[in-house]
DNA sequence: ATATTTACTGCAACTAAGTTGCGTTAAACG
DNA sequence: CGTTTAACGCAACTTAGTTGCAGTAAATAT
């Protein structure tokens, strides 16, 4: 089930979401809100954001958990697939709206590409 | 640095892989072997082997640690980049022979990709 | 404005994958 | 067979994420 209560903590996470457009890990929101709520609060209300279809998660170079803003998806449908990209030197993660082609693989069906590209970003490029 | 001497365990490991040409997780390995050969060795094994050139890694849907055997790479290069494809009804993981073309990212410079696909494996789809 | 309801929170304890340090064992080789 | 040291087992640790429960505070009713 989703957010029921716009709790204090609920707009805390909102407002860290709106200040910026790339990815988060919850390791990073944990570090950087830990005197204003606790790991577990934390854990719980990005859970539910992503039952929200507001936000939707995906796993970075380490297997650990990242959170980005949906754009256009419900409770309903989360229709938001699309590879990310992880910059080995900042660590920064970005959503990428290129659409990768999955060519049919023979004998079997595939439901979800997970797909992580890794390399250098604009920023770090110089 | 790689594998310097062929005990016992070594040769067990290197058994599981040649029996099967599935990937397999570290998790099951431990599972599997417990009686045979502590955690810690399975881990430090999987790691020179890695570096040896005769296995490789990847992260399955959890984030868990998978292992597959090589072909054709060595200590000195790993060119043996592909995606892998985990069945959700049964767990399996394969290799995938299949080449997926990754399209240039605008200001970006992408070194590694990373390709999970998740589907109904041959097996589970009747 | 106050009372009631219950979703949400904090805390402490837990789980589980993977790592580290160290004393002991057993490959490799003369 | 004796020496060397890579590799092993074990216990303790690290860390991301989870769980149970008692207390708190949103939302709603009175
Ligand atoms: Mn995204
Ligand atoms: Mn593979
Ligand atoms: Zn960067
Ligand atoms: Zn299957």
């Amino acid at each position: 089930m989703g957010i029921l209560r716009k709790t204090k903590s609920v707009k805390i996470l909102l407002d860290e979401f709106e200040e910026q457009s790339t990815a988060i890990s919850a390791i990073t929101l944990i570090e950087r809100l830990h005197l204003k709520m606790n790991k577990t609060t934390i854990y719980r209300i990005l859970d539910k954001l992503e039952d929200d279809g507001f936000l939707h998660s995906f796993l970075g170079k380490n297997g650990h958990k990242w959170y980005a803003k949906c754009s256009g998806c419900s409770s309903e449908e989360h229709h938001d697939i699309h590879p990310h990209f992880q910059c080995l030197d900042c660590g920064k993660v970005d959503c990428l709206p290129t659409d990768i082609l999955i060519p049919d693989i023979p004998n079997r069906k595939v439901h979800v590409s997970q797909i992580l590209l890794q390399g250098t970003c604009e920023a770090c490029f110089n």
